[in-house]
DNA sequence: TGGACTTCGTGAATTACTGCACGAACGCCT
DNA sequence: AGGCGTTCGTGCAGTAATTCACGAAGTCCA
């Protein structure tokens, strides 16, 4: 958080957390209307489509410049061209998976990954029955074969898709590894390096977090509704 | 939003979202604290175990009320019951899942769900040939049953766990058949109305932000480490 | 009983984010 | 060419969240 000092580059721009949460919305939906034909559109449009104010469309995407025509709006393609530079997504990242059980099943067979550019470069699990077993088509291998995994194929991201015990141990093989980026899915909070990005996903919580507000709902009379239309994703 | 006008109970605390969306985390740290056999334990304990600030474990809780003793810290059973209580996780609420390709079946599988007090009363998917098939010991019903679930089993949340492209319908659907929360896993987002609580999680996206953080710190010399340990779940 | 020490609870300061409101810039039409 | 209508970009005010700092309230031990 220190933007002190110059910093080489004339102007690096900081892009506030909230923001950068935001971008990866937008690009979906704008990869989704190219396929549609759209040209251009305006921040309204692209604000009613994500659910979210204009204003902060349009404050969103100024962090990544001017890119947008007064009066017309933008083009959707070169819009899509800058969300991908500034997301670091004209190259593909690659993705180890650990724990091949159920949740590391779906994940490998998920196209989500390799359509939005994180192929999977393997998927590996420390119970040698499971080594061999295919998902999606790639081999299971065992967990001592991280390290070469990540050097062979230059993989960037881990996931963790293990059961919460093994997940702190899961984290400290990955960041050995090599990996600084993890997503992890089991519900523990993971202890890692300051140098080190983590986003963790825990389905029992989003669930409980869901409870919570309707659980208030109920108790307040239900004439007077609580508004609530969050595009959660992490917030 | 509207914290207007005298509410009926005398002082109704209002827990501000941020804070809502870490007391699950907690919750789930102290569970596994009185397993241990760990009784008491300071602000500081539990903010180096959640991974934040030990201000902020003691605001969150304040929000509670003041269950803690000034010299000692809290009462870890104690503190289970009353984040319960404000979650509103003293009784189950039942969710149903639609979608039982991939990501459905990992779910239904997921013990997660009903160890953390979220039984699965149903599975439902629009195809047919996967009807009466059993994922974890449920069978898979048509999608057409999905109103009689929700009304014969009190099914209080919706987890979306279908194709983009279907995903709207989905939820459509379950708002129809009366459900106000909803878990969503496809990458759309979805339109429904103002009461209704939406959720989303997308994988993709989770990637993605995590790729532009990866990036960010590549493109900073490597001796200026970006300091981050998120830790996060929506946010 | 009293003093030293610990830890909570919370007002106040700080920081981050949001949303409004408006000037500037552009296309279009006559 | 000029005027009109649209939409971007952004300064600013308002709101939400975080963090600090310190008094209050408790324990423990001599």
């Amino acid at each position: 958080m220190a933007d002190t000092a110059q910093s080489p580059t004339p102007a690096r721009r900081r892009i506030p957390d909230a923001a950068v949460a935001r971008l990866p919305v937008y690009l979906q939906i704008l990869n989704a209307l190219i396929v549609d034909g759209t040209g251009q559109l305006s921040s309204d449009q692209l604000a009613a489509l994500a659910g979210v104010n204009a204003a902060k469309v349009r404050k969103d995407l100024s962090y990544l410049g001017s890119y947008g025509t007064r009066g017309v709006g933008y083009d959707v393609a070169y819009l899509v061209y800058q969300i991908k530079r500034e997301l670091g997504q004209h190259h593909e990242w690659k993705v180890v998976v650990v724990g091949a059980g159920n949740l590391g099943n779906a994940l490998g067979n998920y196209n989500g990954f390799s359509t939005r550019g994180f192929p999977i470069a393997g998927v590996v699990d420390i119970d040698s029955s499971k080594v061999g077993r295919k998902v999606a088509g790639i081999a299971v291998r065992h967990i001592d074969d991280l390290p070469s995994i990540v050097r062979d194929e230059v993989v960037s991201i881990g996931v963790i898709a293990t059961p919460p015990a093994s997940a702190q141990q899961a984290a400290d093989l990955l960041v050995d590894a090599g990996i600084r980026s993890i997503l992890n899915f089991a519900s523990v909070v993971l202890s890692v390096p300051d140098n080190i990005s983590v986003r963790s996903v825990d389905l029992g919580v989003e669930l409980q977090i869901l409870g919570y507000y309707e659980q208030l709902s109920r108790e307040d009379k239900p004439a007077t509704k609580t508004k609530r239309e969050v595009a959660a994703t992490c917030q």
